[in-house]
RNA sequence: GCCUGCGUGGCCCAGUGGUUACGGCGCGGGAUUGCUAAUCCCGUUUCCCUUGUGGAUUCCCAGGUUCGAAUCCUGGCGCAGGCGCCA
């Protein structure tokens, strides 16, 4: 959520802000805004002069009480004031109700980099790591090479769990905790707090960020419980400081957690083909980090970097892609994927997803902190994906596979599992 | 699931209808004395305005009673302990 202050002291910031998302449809929102916050303060006024009468008559009851006066004149005095705050604060809420659903709407001030354009096709690539592999012969998607070798049953998991779900099994398996093992203690020695978090939570931590019709479209609900399945561990990582006060000598501070990810994927994409590349249950490393405004962005830059060498040393051909301003999420302020080559469609497809919400999720949350001044302020928070080892996969599999359906294991994994190559011809 | 207790500022804690929510810790600023620091003073919920010796607000949340609620009433949420169940 942005900062009332800002609209309220650079209205023309929010609206240019607005321009460059091209969600020119919004821009009435910000003078909706401005003139209705102008009338809640006038009534806020009114009422705080409303009560400082009632305040000072009160007063004098009491006193008049403790002497043994006469207070009949002054109740009577006293007793048609409530009606009138009462009024004025129903309008008053009634206005506030509609400031609030304004603000959510009104995004998040963008880093002035931020590409500019209007959906995810005018996204800007920054990088590109690695080259994609030829082959020598006709690759296999995935799907076929998991099939093949043992190591995927999709017909299994649609007869106990439905579309949208996988069996992992033998060497696949292990290499997918070869992936998590391996992301862990990437993270671990990057200077990362390894965090296991609870892998329900409160509708009330999410309300923070998303909406209810987001929850219920992205979460499962745990049945009589006020409980969802967590679709990212960044949501109990953040959510554990929620409306919490911390010390500028706390921060920044930087966790990352292992955890599975449940996901509905209702909506534009949904799961409309079979394969480990979108599913309702993934492994995912995250990182997030909680830190002072002004380091944000250099904070972002080792997110990113992170991100980037985890998966340079796999040898993956990867590229990093910006998104651009349209493409943003209204909390975010900058925000760019990392994305990994698929030979057979020969396109690169989102693998890891980095973003810097500034203020704006700390806001949401309550999280705040006093600084050196002893000035209360909003930290800023990012985070990002180690790694969703189920995309790592479909990437490994796809990119090193060998002419008889067996694949090469990255250098960086080979410890974890040690073998140099999996499946292939028996 | 049942029983009991609890929820007050960043933290701990006092406060059973009436000035400005007591006190301690922590934190920030200042003064003073000097030697691994001590002592003292001021400040430290949030919001609004005409920015100052200003006003309002705040005791888990939402209603209610009252001229006036942290305090009384109703409903809800959360936490802890005990018992049960399960591993």
């Amino acid at each position: 959520m942005i900062d009332i202050q800002i609209i309220r002291k650079d209205p023309d910031l929010v609206k240019e802000n607005i321009k460059r998302k091209l969600q020119y449809d919004k821009l009435k929102l910000v003078d909706e805004f401005t003139k209705k916050d102008a009338k809640w303060r006038k009534l806020k006024r009114n009422n705080d002069l409303l009560r400082t009468n009632r305040n000072k008559v009160s007063k004098e009851i009491s006193e008049a009480k403790k002497q043994k006066k006469d207070i009949k004149s002054l109740l009577k005095k006293a007793k048609v004031i409530p009606d009138k705050i009462t009024n004025n604060e129903k309008e008053m809420n009634k206005i506030r109700e509609d400031l609030d659903s304004l603000l959510v709407q009104i995004p998040n001030i963008m880093h002035p980099d931020v590409p500019k354009g209007k959906s995810d096709k005018d996204n800007k690539v920054r990088e590109i790591m690695g080259k994609p592999p030829k082959f020598s012969f006709k690759p296999k998607n995935h799907i076929k090479l998991g099939e093949m070798n043992g190591w995927l049953d999709f017909d299994a998991s649609a007869e106990t769990s439905g579309k949208g779900f996988y069996f992992m099994k033998g060497d696949l398996a292990l290499l997918n905790q070869a992936l998590i093992n391996y992301a862990r203690d990437f993270m671990v020695k990057a200077g990362y707090e390894y965090v296991e978090p609870p892998l329900m939570i409160r509708q009330d931590i999410l309300k923070g960020v998303y909406t209810k019709a987001e929850i219920d479209q992205m979460a499962y609900k745990i049945q009589d419980e006020d409980l969802y399945l967590i679709a990212t561990s960044e949501h109990p990582l953040i959510g554990m400081y929620f409306d919490k006060m911390l010390n500028h000598t706390q921060l920044p501070i930087k966790l990352t957690a292992y955890s599975m990810c449940f996901r509905k994927e209702i909506g534009s994409h949904g799961i409309n083909e079979k394969g480990l590349y979108r599913t309702h249950q993934f492994n995912k490393q995250e990182m997030v980090v909680i830190c002072h405004p002004k380091d944000s962005w250099k904070y972002y830059d080792e997110l990113l970097k992170l991100s980037k060498d985890l998966f340079k040393k796999l040898k993956l051909p990867i590229r990093e892609n910006e998104s651009c301003t349209g493409d943003l999420s209204d909390l975010k302020a900058r925000g760019a994927d990392l994305e990994v080559w698929r030979p057979i469609e020969k396109i690169y497809q989102e693998i890891t997803s980095v973003t810097n919400m500034t203020d704006a999720q700390a806001r949401l949350l309550g999280i705040r902190f006093v600084d050196k001044d002893n000035q209360k302020m909003y930290p800023h928070t990012l985070n990002n994906t180690a790694i969703a080892t189920s995309r790592a996969l479909v990437a490994i599999l796809e990119n090193f596979q060998q002419k008889d359906g067996c694949v090469k294991v990255p250098k960086a994994l080979q410890k974890y599992l040690g073998k140099t190559k999996i499946g292939g011809k028996k």
